[in-house]
DNA sequence: CGGCTTTGACCTGCGC
DNA sequence: GCGCAGGTCAAAGCCG
């Protein structure tokens, strides 16, 4: 902005110059005093010089407010680049003759008026920080309250388990496991179908909490920690991790480019001729970080080969970029829906009515899990035309279009992914609990899209989605952008 | 020269 | 045990 008027007021400059010899040396002054018409008439004159002036008062103050972080939004919005005036006014009041005392005077007197307005909003908007910061503190207070009864809960249900196991053998050892794990792994996607009945001696029902948000935050962890928090469950654990490692989330998109960039670093380390496909297939290692175990397949598909299938497998176990974020969260709570549908089956295979809670906006051909595979796999099929079953806009899920990745559809097909998983780690069920303060799903979803869409660095309001999401993170980041708290820390 | 791709060899799991 | 297919390794070569 400041460059523009300088620009302009140069130009104007030279282009007088030759005009007038007169008031060579006041071209800069000019500037104002073209666009005022000065010399009409005296009444005028002193009408525009006080609207100048009013100009000038105006400027100067915000000027200063430009660099005050509390700078309010009125007072931005006065702010448009109006750089100019204040040099240009300064000179012309060197410029000025008698009258232009009193108006220097008028123009005291507005400054001091804007100062005691401005500071009274400065004021105003400080109170309202610290009203938000309280809350805040109010929320992280509970938060911890609810995440120690959890913990204490859990221990007390494993003691129980324990003791129920040693007096009887066998059967019941499975049985008391699969109901914790049931419970839990579950979780919300049980209570998705016994939310009309409360179930008696369950955490959730002892502790109701009055903070839904809250109560969404220990929802969330309860998934999240479950498995380490029961050492009876470390089977159970290791399987989860075998399988978090296994678990595979498989991308379909239109894209001529070879790969589809999603913010990692990749090394090939292998091609393959797949059967049934005349496309190679290559494979790909994360190289952002010594060790990181992910890996991802790269195959074009053999019906149309304008679609790409990516097929990543693995969690990052390093900080990620904020471009790398929306992919490695989405293949990681992928993995998780993943693990929580293969435990919620006795019998290992996969509950073919899981996908539908899981991923309800998402029209099946949209998204697939698929236990018929080597490997658990969710298929993000970007490809198809497909609306959404629920009601919301296509523009808001442009999943119609031929997707190719970097264009903006990214952010939204991973928000709604986030949003489905999110849905599923527990807001669904806190929607219940919370009453009228909560979002709707829908409205949940279409903030969540319309946020991260709206952002110029989408990422970073992904990962700051992710973290209020998930919420599993842990507090410390290596990461110095204050936009992307929490990113780096989501590896799971 | 370091990092990456290429590509044939090798390993592993599975079905017969 | 054998063959097949998927997946990985690692040497050789390429490239900036
Ligand atoms: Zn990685």
């Amino acid at each position: 902005m400041n460059l523009i008027s300088t620009n302009g007021g140069a130009t104007w400059c030279d282009e007088n110059e030759n005009e007038d010899d007169e008031n060579r040396g006041g071209g800069m002054n000019r500037v104002t005093m073209d666009e005022v018409d000065f010399f009409s008439n005296d009444k005028s004159e002193q009408q525009q010089q006080q609207q100048l002036d009013d100009h000038v008062s105006i400027k100067k103050t915000n000027n200063n407010q430009i660099y005050d972080p509390h700078c309010n939004l009125r007072a931005h919005h006065v702010n448009t680049g109006l750089q100019l005036l204040i040099t240009n006014t300064g000179s012309d009041q060197s410029m000025m003759d008698d009258r232009t005392s009193i108006n220097a005077q008028d123009n005291k007197r507005a400054k001091t008026q804007q100062t005691d307005q401005l500071q009274e909003e400065l004021g105003r908007v400080n109170a309202e920080n610290q009203k938000l910061k309280d809350m805040l503190s109010d929320m992280n207070s509970s938060y911890t309250n609810l995440h120690n009864r959890f913990i204490s809960l859990m221990q007390q249900q494993q003691n129980q388990t324990t003791e129920h196991d040693h007096i009887v053998n066998g059967k019941a050892v499975e049985k008391g496991d699969g109901v914790v794990a049931r419970k839990f792994m579950n979780g919300p996607a049980a209570e998705v179908d016994d939310q009309q009945e409360p179930e008696p001696c369950t955490p959730q029902n002892n502790h109701k909490e009055p903070d839904p948000d809250a109560s969404e935050l220990v929802q969330l962890l309860d998934r999240s920690q479950l498995p380490r928090l029961n050492p009876s469950n470390a089977a159970d654990q290791a399987n989860a991790e075998a399988t978090m490692r296994k678990a595979r989330v498989s991308v379909r998109a239109r894209s001529e480019a070879h790969m589809i960039n999603d913010g990692c670093q990749w090394r090939k380390y292998g091609q393959k001729m797949a059967k049934g496909n005349p496309c190679p297939r290559a494979y790909y290692r994360c190289t952002m970080a010594l060790g990181c175990p992910v890996r991802k397949q790269v195959q074009r598909c053999a019906e149309d080969r304008s679609i790409l299938i990516t097929t990543y497998e693995g969690t990052h176990s390093h900080p990620l970029p904020p471009a790398a974020m929306p992919m490695a969260s989405t293949t990681a709570a992928a993995a998780t829906v993943l693990l929580s549908g293969s435990m919620s089956s006795a019998d290992g295979v996969m509950n073919p009515n899981l996908l539908a809670r899981i991923l309800p906006n998402c029209s099946s051909s949209m998204a697939t899990l698929s236990a018929s595979a080597p490997f658990p796999t969710v298929t993000l099929d970007l490809t198809r035309d497909t609306t959404d079953n629920n009601g919301n806009s296509p523009s808001q899920f442009q999943l119609g279009q031929p997707q190719n990745f970097g264009s903006g559809q990214l952010p939204q097909v991973i928000a709604q992914a986030l949003y489905n998983q999110s849905k599923f780690s527990g807001l669904q069920m806190s929607q219940d609990v919370g009453g009228s303060s909560q979002l709707h799903p829908t409205q949940q979803a279409s903030s969540l899209s319309a946020a991260i869409t709206a952002d110029p660095n989408f990422t970073a309001a992904l990962a700051a989605a992710i973290s209020s999401i998930i919420g599993a993170a842990p507090p410390s980041n290596n990461n110095s952008n204050p936009n992307i708290i929490n990113s780096a820390t989501y590896n799971q």
